[in-house]
RNA sequence: GGGAGUUUAGCUCAGCUGGUUCAGAGCAUCUGCCUUACAAGCAGAGGGUCACUGGUUCGAACCCAGUAACUCCCACCA
């Protein structure tokens, strides 16, 4: 029959995921077995995939697949979010391509239009996560805003108003004009932006009574006659009409003269106090502050100290509002460049400057974040954080790398009063219930807040009351998710619950540390008395190769089912982790795809090698030496491996692997008992130990690769060249291989004799003799290694015609040293002797400086009476193979001169 | 402004408690091979002032101090 000469992933992915999820082998159910959790960063409902989640979701299913090769009872239970605002904003833009206004509908038609929405596309990522060979229990997919998932969210929305923790207020909150919601701190991203300071001028309401009382103001290069003017600087010009005051600070003696007077704010002529508080810089700007409590969060409360009036100038979607007398209906930025000009025209600009600072944007909508006075729902922080930065610093809790452990300890030491209402309709409603006298209950649903309702007005009824418009912030439910899809808020005691949780481990993204997993942390100390996880694997960034971010504003970022279209599944998990060492930005390559895919195909190619194969009964076993020392060899790997994985190292796991598979296996292993090739027959003959050794080892080898190459191990291991397998035998629930003997002394020498053969090829390409031309090769054998047992192997790899065992140096041959054992070679051609004594003297003259070193530490009193006694032991070992080499070295140049 | 991190070969990174011939791996590069599994291959080779400057030490890529560059997080200087 007819292999193919590379490997088609194409055929092999589908094939193998359906059968897979025909036979359940993703399915978990609690039994006997210990579990292994994970839980999945739940993408938006609504988002497509791009390279941070195969990179995530790759390392988790290498782990899941791992685990439940181990005899684990793997779980990986997958599911997307809601995205309030990110979800929102898209069906609110594919209404408007419809023609439908957001504000012309119910909040229950909108809702009916955001889950239509939903239904169609939603699940779109899950179903290209497959793609990839996640082996996620699809039966327990869940999405935050299931039936269920929403009650656990209003449960623990309840619990903690119980709890005293979350509380109502009029608060200064981040307002996302464009969606038209308050979003929490975390929410808003600070970027340096190249602004403009303008300096406007507010005629002091009375003229100084003495002119001696003179201003040095000149001092900030003011015309003289600005002395009637207070000059204030600020980026926001357009925000004067909502001035409550002017402020300067009380030590600052260029302003005293201005105590207990008043101003004008240029263009409408309003009347405002000057105040002094030592809040403002006296170096900054010119050292007075315009004072507008309602449109910044210091200014707010400054106000708020000073008790000054709020004026709100701003609507909801930032454009002004009549409040503002002038420019009303204008759009923030429009009204900034239009006052700039009117307030030129009026002779109150005294200059302007270019200048930089942070502002905050949307993350959701990028739109530029207004500091908006509104009344909102928060969440107390400091009691629930301090519980969840004890899990973290306890160990408990662990965050790998651990670098992140001081961010997370910053944060939550720092962490301030959570906002978690939005002003949006695609969410959990939040369970507030009010009274027709504005008092308000909460409850879990209506008619127990009625019951709550009439312990105050034993009046009302049920039609009385009105829940509360908002929604609850998105994290809010995820901060449940690994409870909460095994149902573990609503029945805190149930089977699934107390079986999977605490979850293992947990991969995401830095950037939601906090977002996110300190959140979950706190629920689950807050509900459980219990952290959700015992690992943090954070990921890094995934960017280009130039270390730019990969996103889609930029287009660098390449679309990962056209990657696994061309490198195929397990070339692209190759390539991924291959440059993702743990909690490292990740600098994308193609070409790790590229040679992902070059490994599969090198596995296909040892396989074919193998499937060339043919027992014949006559032949005696030979290899005996080779398998030995590669099932040693193997069991070193896998030693090698497993500790890469307990530290989570998984680019050194996948590394080691490859290398086990490439190095040792191919370029070894198989080289050293593939028969010779026989001419005119289909199968090669080989004994049937070497036949069933190296069958073995392969199915060993497929077990290894398979977390990190699902598809092409599943392909192979139903191969008849394993016999005939069970429907149930596959390769995704087959056991790792235990730990088996590692032969120490044999994996020594085999190195050397590894060396050997590098250096007969080396002799032979310096020599310029063809690979095909067998060469005598003569061993004097200074060690301990017997090289009759490895005659077999270095005639074969060495291409060597006869290998004699000789106790004198050879004169007139090519020298070589392994070890510490001398080996010849006598050729044909006369050897160049100036050539060669030139090649020996450089590595005599290494040796001599080696050797110096090494002496000068042991001669060094204070080395020998510091260094620890097997460091002396090493330096003396040192000392003793240089010069035996060095003795050797010697003789073959005295051989030479003759 | 505060904090954390990074800096080792052309690229991406290892290098664990300071001490093996310790300066490494993979990729890339160069040279030679169309050797019956694989040219997506094989064989061989080259490539580094371990960011810089000082210090500690018998001994430093590793510890300490300073400097520089880059990255990230946090923060209300208008």
């Amino acid at each position: 029959m007819d292999i193919a000469k590379t490997y088609l992933p194409k055929q092999a992915e589908d094939k193998w995921y359906s059968y897979w999820l025909k036979h359940n082998f993703f399915r978990s159910v609690p039994d006997e077995r210990e579990p292994y959790t994970i839980v999945i960063p739940p993408p938006n409902v609504t988002g497509v995939l791009h390279m941070g989640h195969m990179l995530n979701n790759t390392i988790q299913d290498v782990l899941i697949r791992r685990a439940r090769m181990k005899g684990k009872n793997a779980c990986w239970v997958p599911g997307t979010d809601h995205a309030s605002i990110a979800t929102e904003a898209k069906v609110v833009t594919m209404l408007k391509e419809r023609g439908i206004n957001k504000k012309d509908l119910t909040r229950d038609e909108f809702l009916k239009y955001a889950w239509e929405w939903k239904e169609k596309y939603g699940g779109i990522i899950l179903e290209q996560l497959k793609k990839l060979g996640a082996s996620c229990d699809w039966e327990r997919t869940k999405f935050t805003m299931d039936e269920d998932m929403s009650e656990a969210v209003i449960d623990y929305f309840v619990h903690l108003h119980k709890q005293g923790l979350i509380y109502r207020g009029v608060r200064m909150v981040n307002w996302d004009p464009q969606g038209k919601t308050a979003v929490s701190d975390e929410e808003v991203i600070r970027k340096e932006v190249n602004q403009k300071l303008y300096y406007i001028k507010y005629p002091v309401s009375e003229e100084l009574k003495d002119k001696s009382e003179k201003s040095e103001l000149s001092t900030f290069n003011f015309e003289p006659s600005t002395q009637n003017f207070v000059t204030v600087a600020t980026t926001r010009p357009e925000t004067i009409m909502a001035d409550a005051a002017i402020c300067v600070n009380p030590n600052d003696e260029r302003y005293l003269h201005l105590h207990g007077r008043k101003v004008y704010i240029p263009l409408i002529n309003r009347e405002i106090p000057i105040i002094l508080d030592e809040y403002v810089t006296m170096d900054f700007g010119t050292g007075c502050l315009k004072v507008t409590p309602a449109h910044d969060l210091n200014d707010y409360e400054l106000g708020q100290k000073h008790k000054l009036p709020i004026i709100d100038i701003l609507n909801d979607d930032a454009t002004l509002n009549e409040k503002a007398q002038i420019l009303v209906g204008e759009d923030r930025f429009v009204a900034r460049k239009k006052i700039a000009v009117l307030l030129e025209e009026a002779g109150a600009l005294a200059k302007t400057e270019d200048y930089t600072s942070q502002i905050g944007f949307s993350e959701r909508t990028n739109a530029v974040i207004e500091p908006k006075l509104s009344m909102q729902w928060f969440c107390k922080m400091k009691e629930l954080a301090k519980p969840a930065l004890e899990y973290v610093l306890d160990g408990e809790v662990k965050l790998i790398p651990e670098k992140f452990v001081n961010t997370y300890r910053h944060w939550m030491e720092n962490v301030r009063d959570w906002n978690i209402s939005r002003q949006l309709w695609w969410g959990q409603q939040i369970p507030a219930y009010y009274l027709p006298n504005g008092e308000f209950v909460v409850a879990k649903t209506k008619e127990e807040a009625l019951v709550q309702a009439q312990a105050i007005d034993p009046k009302l009824s049920i039609d009385d009351l009105t829940q509360d418009e908002d929604v609850l912030d998105t994290w809010f439910s995820s901060g449940l998710w690994p409870i909460s899809v095994f149902d573990g808020v609503r029945n805190p005691d149930n089977a699934e619950i107390n079986y999977y949780y605490p979850t293992n481990d947990l991969v995401t993204a830095p950037e939601i540390l906090f977002f996110w997993v300190a959140r979950m942390i706190i629920a689950g100390h807050e509900l459980r008395k219990q952290k959700p996880f015992n690992n943090v694997y954070l990921t890094g960034i995934v960017r280009d190769k130039l270390g730019r971010k990969m996103s889609k504003s930029l287009g660098n970022s390449p679309d990962p089912l056209d990657l696994i279209d061309k490198y195929g599944a397990d070339g692209v998990r190759v390539g991924m982790l291959l440059c993702s060492p743990a909690g490292n930005d990740l600098m994308f390559d193609e070409k790790y795809c590229k040679q992902g895919s070059g490994f599969a195909n090198k596995i296909w190619n040892a396989f074919k090698l193998i499937k060339g194969w043919q027992v014949d009964t006559n032949l005696k076993p030979g290899n005996e030496v080779a398998i030995a020392w590669f099932e040693s060899r193997f069991n070193q790997a896998l030693t090698d491996i497993e500790d890469d994985f307990a530290q989570y190292r998984l680019s050194e796991a996948l590394m080691a692997t490859y290398k086990l598979v490439w190095d040792d296996f191919c370029a070894w292993y198989l080289e050293m008992v593939k028969p010779v090739y026989q001419q005119g027959v289909e199968k090669q003959s080989i004994d049937k130990t070497t036949y069933e050794a190296t069958i073995a080892f392969f199915e060993n080898i497929l077990k290894v690769l398979h977390p990190f190459m699902p598809f092409l191990t599943e392909e192979l291991w139903h191969d008849e060249l394993f016999g005939e397998r069970e429907e149930l035998d596959c390769c995704i629930v087959a056991q790792l291989p235990n730990n088996g003997q590692i032969n120490t002394r044999l994996n020594a020498e085999i190195e050397v004799v590894q060396q050997v053969v590098e250096k007969i090829r080396n002799v032979r390409d310096t020599k310029q003799l063809s690979p095909k031309e067998a060469l005598p090769l003569a061993v004097k054998a200074n060690s301990a290694i017997d090289y009759n047992k490895y005659q077999p192997i270095i005639k074969q790899l060495g291409n060597i015609s006869e290998l004699t065992l000789v106790t004198e140096a050879v004169n007139g041959a090519n020298s070589f040293i392994a070890g510490t054992d001398e080996f010849y070679i006598t050729l044909d051609i006369a050897v160049d002797a100036v050539a060669e004594s030139a090649r020996l003297e450089k590595e005599k003259e290494y040796l001599l400086g080696f050797l110096k070193s090494v002496n000068a530490k042991l001669g060094n009193e204070r080395f020998m009476a510091n260094a620890k006694p097997e460091i002396i032991e090493i330096e003396n070992r040192k000392k003793a193979d240089a010069e035996a080499k060095l003795r050797i070295l010697e003789d073959n140049l005295a051989a030479l001169a003759n």
